[in-house]
DNA sequence: GCACATTTTTGGAACGATCCATATTGACGG
DNA sequence: CCGTCAATATGGATCGTTCCAAAAATGTGC
């Protein structure tokens, strides 16, 4: 009643020694099924919670994994963390979501919150502005550390990093859009020069360069604000087909279009569920986040359990859905 | 090089003993300003990074708080876990934010792994199904925990529980639905018999009731999908005003309902931000998700370091937010 | 310059689990 | 019935911090 048990306590009620108890809780084959049943037994009846800190401190690992994401808004990063969650848990790890919401600040100080923490491994899509101390923090506490989605900055580069083929899925929705017939095909949305944006951006200047076509690019934050903001200069612009940086930005014009009853193809970029569930229904390109998430916590418990960092990771496919925002009206 | 340096390695560099050291880490005022500095210079020239699990292993607290969400796709649930992990960090917490996707199993399973990490203090949206042995690991635990937006079980009572004025929410969007003259009114959306839905739908019935008329409900998961779905069925039923238990189900059904070009009032609940970026605009309740976050954040704050568990918490006043989606056509 | 109050600093004993080297048990062949 | 080997079980030292009581330094009034 007035204290938590400790595994001493366990120990006195299951009559063994706390040595042994301990090594229950770590599963360890070394004790007799009978034993081992006893403690367990003797645990329940307690009330038993383990302490973690006290484990982690003399040696073992916390079993905590830390999930940076920069934008919980998007719901594209909610899936990717949920089924990395759902990955990690099975393994028998706890994860720590934060979201930095595009601040390096905001960024440093979780990394480092995550660190004194003692997290095992670390999965991060790193905010913008990244800064050099932050880097030095992750390295030095010598644990793994796999970048996904976004490899912002070069001093980056010995950390691992795992995305999806982004150059072809945006080769395809820009090949689609001129065998559609399209003529002022324009890229709307994502943040100049950076490198997400670059190969998003690429498969759409090198179509409308073979095409022989004049690319048009609006940049911006990719958020649905962005594309409800920049429906009027489009139309103005004369564009007839309008692909996006990402779902959002593409829902966003999407909606805007259709108040001003004008219409205009767009397509997206991600493929959330959200894309079925609108009028009309949203082309995008497929990245199966679900999987890439399990992927990437996978990746990341090898890592961790092997000890091999993990070299040249393949870029996972991704492929085109097409759907009727994009398709000549049947009219 | 070697190993991470410890308070003690700190403490030698600063010619100090580790006691002091250990003083400078938790902002006590009783060291001298000057050797605080020196300490903190200490720290910085060795890469000093504090062994939580030590420190809450003798005495102190984590600093982790534990945010239980149930549906983080939902955008309502990020944008409250968002604001709450916000505050937390101000206040110099980290926040562990777990995803149970409604599921019990993995509610229980992920407060436990929360309290083996010894959070200082939990915030936990219940998910439906809760059992008994979850309630009472967290009673045992004795730590504060808050409920929000859902008190899903009458066994639940002990905890306190925080949330928004949904009844009189209701009540708003029904009447306005009657004052624009709409015949038939139906309630779209929520589980049945569930303390939230019972709110969400009473200023409906009891609206229906004085205006007499006949109220139609469909339950269902309250999800996007939902409303995509029952679009036949309403306009099949001669509704013409549906009032959505959430946002989520209106836009989906407002989705459909464009792409077969059929025009009914709909409403939402909550007003996330996407709600003026649809077309049509979506009447909602609007209910200010930010601030019940971080007022949440602070409740849950003020009780663990007052010690005083808080008692009837008033629920947070909400609006209605009249849009294009509920109003008569102009035309 | 002394007595006394006040401010700073300090060793050493916890905290609860894990690891290691060592002890105990049991099984089996000779 | 003993020796040997494998399978299990055990004390005690240990991890890095905080807390406590008590020591040292500093300040104050006469």
């Amino acid at each position: 009643m007035s204290k938590k048990p400790t595994i001493k306590d366990v120990a006195a009620h299951a009559g063994v020694s706390k040595s042994t108890v301990s090594l229950v809780l770590q599963n360890s084959p070394l004790v007799k099924t009978q034993t081992r049943e006893a403690v367990q037994a003797s645990m329940l009846a307690l009330n038993y919670v383990r302490n973690r800190a006290a484990a982690s401190l003399r040696g073992g690992s916390t079993g905590l994994v830390g999930l940076v994401i920069n934008d919980l808004r998007n719901p594209f990063f909610t899936e990717f963390a949920t089924s990395a969650q759902e990955a990690l848990a099975e393994a028998g790890f706890a994860t720590v979501i934060a979201n930095t919401d595009e601040n390096a600040q905001t960024q440093h100080r979780v990394i480092a919150s995550m660190l004194e923490h003692e997290v095992s491994a670390l999965l991060v899509s790193p905010a913008y502005g990244i800064t050099k101390d932050t880097f030095d923090a992750m390295a030095r506490a010598g644990l793994p550390v796999l970048q996904v989605l976004r490899q912002v900055d070069p001093r980056a580069k010995h950390f691992p990093f795992f995305s999806m083929d982004y150059a072809h899925g945006s080769t395809l929705v820009a090949q689609h859009l001129v065998d559609e017939g399209y003529q002022k095909i324009a890229f709307v949305g994502g943040i100049a020069r950076r490198q997400i944006t670059e190969e998003r951006l690429s498969g759409y200047l090198s179509t409308m360069d073979t095409a022989g076509r004049e690319p048009t690019v609006l940049f911006g934050r990719a958020t649905r604000d962005l594309g409800w903001q920049l429906a009027d200069e489009l139309i103005d612009a004369g564009v007839d087909a309008a692909m996006c940086f990402n779902d959002l930005v593409a829902l966003g014009l999407s909606a805007a279009l259709a108040q001003r009853g004008h219409r205009m193809a767009v397509t997206g970029f991600d493929d959330i569920e959200e894309c079925v569930q609108v009028y009309p229904q949203l082309t995008s390109v497929h990245c199966d986040v679900k999987r890439f998430g399990r992927r990437a916590a996978d990746i990341l418990l090898a890592w961790h359990q092997g000890g091999e960092k993990p070299r040249d990771l393949p870029r996972q496919p991704v492929h085109l859905e097409v759907r009727a925002s994009s398709q000549r009206s049947s009219a």
